[in-house]
RNA sequence: GGGCCUAUAGCUCAGUUGGUUAGAGCACACGCCUGAUAAGCGUGAGGUCGAUAGUUCGACUCUAUCUAGGCCCA
């Protein structure tokens, strides 16, 4: 006879194979016509709020890997927030002005740019935008992430330009706002600004020259003998060292690095200094082999000494600088703040005019002597010229190095001071607001706080103009007749009036009297002909607006956002834009707390790139292994450090889902024939193990929770594979089958069982989520509801610890077993070794100790059968036979392991005395034959 | 070159205020089972905790330097 029919083994479609891509298709339409992101915002409306705002991604290319992690990352936490009780609305946003895209279309334009117009330009720009947010939010959709997706925030729809516009007004009116020169990166061949980006780099050759510097005679040359008298009346000069010539025209100082020590040699052409560790390298230069040191000081020492400009009638002070080194030239920089970043900079400390005598065409100005009206390039042979007649020149040869052109035209480019807008960073205290707010905010992790402050602390004023046109303009007037630049945030409200009505184009459209408020005059002259601004504004300042354009602007939302969450690149980027922003119109910081996450690199801990052919697209997994796999490996990884990913990782995961999936199906397949509106046995009426899985489950539950609160998700995953493994398939679970599978379904025992399981499997279902998204829709949709669950798992609510499940004497018992357990399996495993047995229900075993442990163990002799899923135990105080294995980790633990006694049931394959004792069904045990004869009798019925 | 950060088994992660032989799961090896079956169970082998020096009775843990890597700058 086959018992097998007589058996409750377990039932379920719920497929083992996931087929994920499949099924995640499936869900994710059935989310959309659920209109899943609406139910939940009309079921958690009363509740409070939890505002996670979202960083735009920048609406250019597909998504990458790390757009993946940053959305699903921001996705786990809405969901769980939403299921701890938070109403959580997520509205997505994109970055939509700036280069990279104006880039793009200008590349695909080709020549054809030149014919057209801004409004054409910036047309293309916007479709181009267009074509981008909508790829990349399929893509996103296409993650799991839940979100407003059908009103997402774009920074170039008319009411977010009108947004940015109105905050410049505010920035305007509390007059943080002043234009000023500054170099920038220049093409004089395309007459026009370039970005970084737009340059690219080449070898090229240049006359590198060392020139004299002459110090000048009177008050701090008169200083410098005082200090060191050595250099009294000697004929002194800084030598510098420059690859660019022409830029000497320019030159305001030279700067030295204060702590490097330089020396003043006797060369025979006057007394030169120079940085110590340099001569070597020089002297060849200049046709010596030694010369005679007359004195050696740290830089510091010059620090304001005027020298004189080697060929035009001109002051230059030697200033500090510690970006000087060693690698080459003589550590004495020339110094032109019209010409180059650092030199800028060192200017702006030491307040040097920022001095740029050169054209939009690349020409000196007039008031250049000997070179005025000659392009910059060709200039460098005549200064040179002019130098050597004067004497200064040291030495001239020709260098090759990596030089900036302009990636249009090729022609090298320069950098060159124009006009500028800047936010003042001193204005209204706005770097000491900006430093306390920080305070303020919840930095995750810690050390974000002191990353963002050191830039805070040391930050430029924000240049916040473009010389570009794919953008949000400037709004700024200068008068025509006079040039004075309008400063009015009436006028500057009066265009974002405009621009909420008719877009950012208008701007281009219409001329300054279309745009201005009726009969302004230019309170310097009176006049009335204005010139609008052509420039855009810097995009940080777009989406530093956003907590304005979004979080103020929008039914739902609040101000501040609870928390930006965003890669730790974003301490220099939109953190920062949003924060100075936020300050620098008269608010507080714009988010609670912000958490950071690293950057995903391969398997090596390399970072991606097309050139290292270690990228790995999500599109690639997802098509592969489904958005599921992607979503555990951002839980899995502690994101805040670097988040690697390699196709074993990826494999590792996918072996992970299936365990924790098939677990889910057991628990699925063996409750297929509960109700646990009918079958639920109370928890005091449970047996001890089963209340031990539960217990459990609470650790769960409460670990799990803390993961959520504490955004380690990392934890989240282990907790519940380790839960999965080890607490229930290879232990609660592999014991519980005899109690599913043979005793009587409608028995106590096995609804008890099944009680547990439903529980677990339910809040298992839960607690995964956020993360698991699909799997646990899918899963819960298998699940028998009670009244008032919902059909979808995302609508509920996290599983609440249950206090009266911890039990603390329990648990140490539990321990004390399981730990117990282990010595059993080692025993039976030498058992199995030496072919006494196969499965371990072919086993009797003896155990043997003393004392506490005895009675500790005779007090369970009766569950241990099951426990150890042998066929019979016994606990004896006898002296262990010396064959008997020792326990390694339990103390006096002895256990003897023989063939179980009688034979083998064949309903439930234990092996025992009472096999063949029934009349009918000879072939069972006492216990199964009983169960049939129940059957019968219920059949009969 | 500067600021911030990271380094524990092949992989993903634990490791409480410095205190016994550094843990888990996966992968691996060997075995069992065939009533979770493209499943399940057991046992085992893996680590001078990136390197070096120091503080200490004692360092994975604290300090310094170095190496490798990441982000942001220059």
């Amino acid at each position: 006879m086959d018992y097998k029919d007589t058996l409750n083994l377990p039932k379920t479609d719920f497929p083992m194979k996931a087929n994920l891509t499949k099924m995640e298709d499936v869900l994710l339409e059935k989310w959309k016509t659920g209109n899943m992101y609406g139910r939940l915002r009309e079921k958690n409306k009363n509740r409070p709020k939890y505002i996670l705002h979202d960083g735009p991604p920048y609406a250019n290319g597909n998504i990458h890997i790390g757009h993946a992690v940053n959305k699903i990352l921001k996705d786990i936490i809405i969901k769980s927030k939403s299921m701890k009780g938070f109403n959580t609305p997520y509205v997505p946003g994109w970055d939509c002005h700036g280069l990279p895209i104006e880039h793009q279309v200008d590349k695909s334009l080709g020549s054809k740019k030149r014919g057209m117009s801004r409004i054409e330009i910036r047309r293309l720009c916007r479709e181009y935008a267009a074509k981008y947010v909508d790829i990349q939010r399929e893509e996103f959709k296409r993650l799991g992430v839940f979100g407003d997706w059908d009103s997402p925030y774009l920074t170039m729809t008319n009411d977010y330009e009108a947004a940015i516009i109105r905050e410049f007004g505010k920035f305007v009116e509390r007059g943080g706002v002043y234009k000023k020169k500054k170099p920038v990166l220049w093409c004089t061949s395309c007459e026009t600004a370039l970005a970084e980006a737009e340059v690219e780099y080449a070898d090229e050759t240049s006359p590198s020259v060392y020139v004299k510097f002459p110090v000048k005679q009177g008050q701090s040359r008169a200083a410098l003998d005082d200090r060191i008298p050595s250099l009294k009346g000697k004929n002194l000069s800084v030598i510098i060292w420059t690859t660019t010539p022409w830029t000497l025209p320019a030159n305001l100082g030279v700067c030295l690095h204060p702590e490097y020590t330089y020396s003043a040699i006797e060369t025979g052409d006057g007394v030169y200094i120079l940085a110590k560790d340099l001569i070597s390298a020089f002297l060849p230069k200049i046709g010596k082999e030694d010369v005679t040191i007359v004195s050696e000081f740290k830089g510091s020492v010059l620090e304001g000494i005027t020298l004189s400009h080697p060929f035009i009638d001109r002051d230059s002070i030697v200033v500090m600088g510690d970006y000087v080194t060693l690698d080459q030239g003589t550590g004495c920089v020339h110094t032109a703040p019209g010409h180059g970043e650092e030199d800028y900079e060192t200017g702006l400390r030491y307040g040097l005019e920022i001095y740029s005598p050169v054209n939009s065409r690349g020409q000196f100005n007039d008031d250049v002597p000997f070179f005025a009206g000659m392009h910059v390039f060709a200039a460098n042979k005549e200064i040179i010229k002019k130098m050597e007649e004067l004497g200064v020149l040291v030495k001239e040869e020709p260098i090759l190095h990596s030089y900036p052109h302009c990636w249009r035209c090729k022609k090298p480019v320069i950098f060159r001071a124009t006009e500028q807008w800047f936010i003042s960073m001193e204005k209204n205290s706005l770097r000491e607001r900006a430093l306390e707010a920080i305070e303020a905010v919840t930095w995750i992790p810690s050390w974000g706080k002191d990353r963002i402050k050191g830039m805070i602390a040391v930050r430029p004023d924000w240049c916040i103009s473009r010389q570009r046109t794919w953008g949000v303009p400037i709004i700024g007037f200068s008068c025509k007749k006079c040039g004075h630049i309008l400063m009015d945030h009436k006028v500057v409200n009066h265009v974002a009036g405009l621009v909420e009505q008719a877009g950012t184009d208008i701007w281009f459209s219409e001329e300054a009297e279309g745009l201005l408020p009726k009969e302004i005059s230019c309170p310097e002259c009176k006049g009335t002909e204005w010139q609008k601004e052509m420039d855009i504004l810097d995009v940080w300042f777009d989406s530093g607006t956003s907590h304005v354009a979004v979080l103020e602007a929008r039914e739902g939302l609040s101000w501040p956002a609870d928390l930006y969450l965003e890669g730790s690149d974003q301490h220099r980027g939109w953190f920062h834009s949003s924060l100075l922003e936020a300050l620098g119109t008269g608010r507080e910081a714009p988010y609670r707390a912000v958490l950071t996450h690293g950057f995903v690199v391969d398997g090596s801990g390399r970072k991606m790139s097309k050139s290292a052919g270690n990228v790995i697209a999500p599109q690639e997994v997802i098509n592969q292994h489904g958005a599921e796999i992607l979503r555990l490996w951002v839980a899995a990884e502690d994101y805040r450090e670097d988040i690697r990913i390699s196709k074993p990782i990826i494999t590792q995961l996918t072996e992970a889902y299936r365990r924790i999936r098939n677990t889910c199906r057991f628990l699925l397949g063996n409750l297929s024939d509960f109700d646990p509106e009918l079958h639920v046995v109370p928890y005091e009426e449970l047996p001890e193990i089963d209340r031990w899985a539960l217990l459990r489950l609470q650790r769960l539950i409460n670990r799990i929770d803390r993961g959520y609160r504490d955004f380690e998700f990392h934890m989240i995953f282990h907790s519940l594979n380790n839960f999965c493994l080890v607490d229930m398939s290879s232990l609660y679970l592999d014991i519980l089958k005899d109690r599913l599978y043979t005793f009587h379904k409608d028995s106590k025992a096995r609804r008890a069982a099944q009680s547990t399981m439903y529980q677990i499997l339910k809040a298992m279902v839960k607690l995964m989520a956020p993360v698991l998204s699909f799997t646990a829709e899918e899963t819960w949709g298998y699940i028998r509801k009670v009244s008032g669950e919902e059909d979808s798992v995302h609508l509920e609510q996290f599983p609440e610890v249950v206090q009266e499940y911890f039990n603390d004497s329990l648990e140490e018992k539990w321990d004390r077993l399981i730990r117990i357990r282990g010595e059993v399996a080692k025993a039976l495993e030498i058992a199995r070794k030496d072919r006494l047995i196969g499965h371990s229900l072919e086993a009797h075993v003896d155990i043997f100790s003393a004392n506490d442990l005895f009675t500790f163990l005779k007090n369970e002799e009766k569950e241990f059968a099951s426990f150890f899923i042998v066929s019979s135990v016994s606990v004896s105080e006898n002296t262990p036979p010396s064959d008997a294995f020792q326990g390694k980790e339990v103390e006096g633990l002895f256990v003897s392991v023989s063939r179980a006694k009688g034979d083998k049931c064949e309903r439930c394959w234990n092996y025992s005395d009472s096999v063949g004792t029934d009349s009918v069904y000879t072939g069972v045990c006492k216990r199964c034959s009983d169960v049939l004869r129940t059957n019968v009798k219920y059949k009969g019925e």
